[in-house]
DNA sequence: TTAGGGTTAG
């Protein structure tokens, strides 16, 4: 069998996303490190040994085992073999979940010499960004020398995930050049902070606007996914048109129906109410994600079609390659909570995590309780309640108190109501279920304390509105 | 050989 170092970097640059595969190679580099350390190789060859590094590096942290990305980094220095501008970007990915392993890091691109290196730099950027330091991701890009479109893309992202939309959109105006990447992270951005109007008009401007350098810049399907789900997240007939529009767009212009998109898509429908177009999307699509059936599930169970939900639960099983996932439950049990199909909702909560593997979360058991409160089952989810493996929080507590209001449960729904206050800030959601569950039982006395209760806790009732929209 | 943007629940 050839060893040679250079057979096994082809190896490994041509299985660099098998993990499988990777492990092996590393097992072959290991047996073959005699040659990656001849002191008598020829001077061409002798930056073949980093060349090696960085590529196992890589190799393991695109398959997912950051820890052994960063533990073959020691191996590297421990070989003396020195590390350079290219070995450092997938090590600070790999060690983005450590603040402190970050700093290692910094002190080693200094020691190295790299620290102005574009590709370093951008990485350091985000990584910040991602730990949530603004201050120190804008540090590194004030650093930056020569600013370029993808260090300037990377401080927009950096800017949006923190909330800073003023500075994105100001940086972004005054980029000499833009890409769709730059206008896409303004869209998501404002997305992410709801201000999904703002994404749409974004987007709109995109599409009719030429950019700095005189030409319409082309949406691609990042782009189609964040003002979708902008569409989504809205009501009313101009974010559905908006939404059909961009449908329109990825029809007309051919693009791909990838898990992305379509998965979006479903959603966009889902949300608007359009579940025929939701199901036609998923029908249309050649690959399906756990999270496009999570959106075709979800989409069907708030539509009335709780049957179908489920029955479609049991289609991704029946598949046989997807795990449901903790979302996948969280809209299959909203489906049963729906549907009233007590039993099986209790069942699969029961399966989620000796069948399944997935421990049940606030969220479940919010679902659950909401499960056993529209059936009039609220022995039982007090029960559950008080057995949960932590507090419960609003979500579920509201769950039994809003069945204990329809099933007209005074005491229960008391001193829950009194649990959630205790928990929340002042809001007047539980104070005018309180008071409606007695004035409902004609316990106006208790209702009245209430309300007043309410008002010196300077609370007002939102007044109930409703809007015709006008085009 | 290395850097930037995206989907599902609540």
């Amino acid at each position: 069998m050839n060893h040679s170092p250079e057979y096994l970097l082809q190896l490994l640059q041509r299985f660099i996303k098998h993990p499988k595969l990777i492990s092996q190679l590393h097992s072959l580099v290991i047996t073959s490190a005699h040659l990656l350390h001849n002191p008598n190789s020829p001077s061409h060859l002798k930056w073949k040994p980093t060349l090696f590094y960085n590529t196992l590096i890589t190799a393991h942290h695109t398959s997912g085992f950051p820890h052994k990305a960063l533990l073959l980094f020691t191996h590297m220095l421990a070989s003396q073999v020195p590390p350079n501008s290219h070995t450092f970007p997938p090590l600070i990915k790999s060690a983005s979940s450590s603040p402190s392993l970050g700093t290692s890091l910094h002190t080693q691109v200094i020691k190295r010499g790299v620290l102005c290196d574009p590709f370093v730099q951008t990485t350091f950027l985000v990584l910040y960004a991602r730990n949530g330091s603004l201050v120190d991701a804008r540090k590194v890009f004030d650093e930056i020398p020569l600013l370029c479109i993808v260090a300037c893309n990377a401080m927009l992202h950096a800017f949006c995930t923190n909330g800073d939309m003023e500075s994105a959109v100001s940086l972004f105006r005054g980029m000499p050049k833009r890409d769709v990447v730059s206008w896409t992270s303004i869209i998501n951005g404002f997305a992410g902070n709801g201000e999904f109007g703002k994404a749409i008009q974004f987007f709109g401007k995109m599409m009719t606007h030429k950019d700095v350098l005189g030409c319409l810049v082309k949406p691609n399907e990042a782009t189609y996914v964040s003002v979708l789900s902008s569409c989504a997240n809205l009501d009313g007939k101009t974010a559905l048109d908006c939404g059909k529009q961009v449908h329109g767009y990825v029809v007309a212009n051919e693009v791909n129906l990838g898990v992305f998109v379509g998965t979006s898509l479903i959603d966009f429908y889902g949300k608007m109410g359009c579940l025929n177009y939701a199901v036609s999307v998923f029908n249309q699509m050649d690959s399906r994600e756990v999270c496009t059936w999570n959106a075709m599930i979800s989409s069907l169970a708030s539509n009335g079609r709780e049957k179908e939900a489920m029955d479609m639960f049991e289609d991704m099983k029946a598949e046989g390659r997807l795990r449901p996932n903790s979302i996948t439950f969280v809209a299959v049990l909203t489906a049963c909570a729906r549907g009233r199909f007590v039993r099986e909702g209790l069942d699969l909560f029961g399966s989620m995590s000796d069948v399944f593997g997935v421990v049940p979360i606030m969220e479940h058991y919010g679902c659950v309780i909401d499960l056993l409160g529209r059936a009039g089952h609220l022995g039982e989810a007090t029960d559950i309640i008080n057995n949960m493996p932590f507090q419960p929080d609003a979500s579920v507590l509201g769950a039994l108190l809003g069945a204990c209001r329809i099933h007209g449960a005074i005491e229960l729904g008391e001193e829950i109501g009194r649990r959630l206050l205790e928990l929340q800030k002042p809001h007047c959601g539980q104070y005018v279920v309180l008071s409606s569950i007695n004035a409902e039982k004609e316990r106006w006395d208790h209702a009245a304390d209430l309300r007043r209760e309410m008002m010196e806790a300077g609370i007002q009732k939102i007044p109930a509105y409703s809007m015709v929209h006008l085009t």
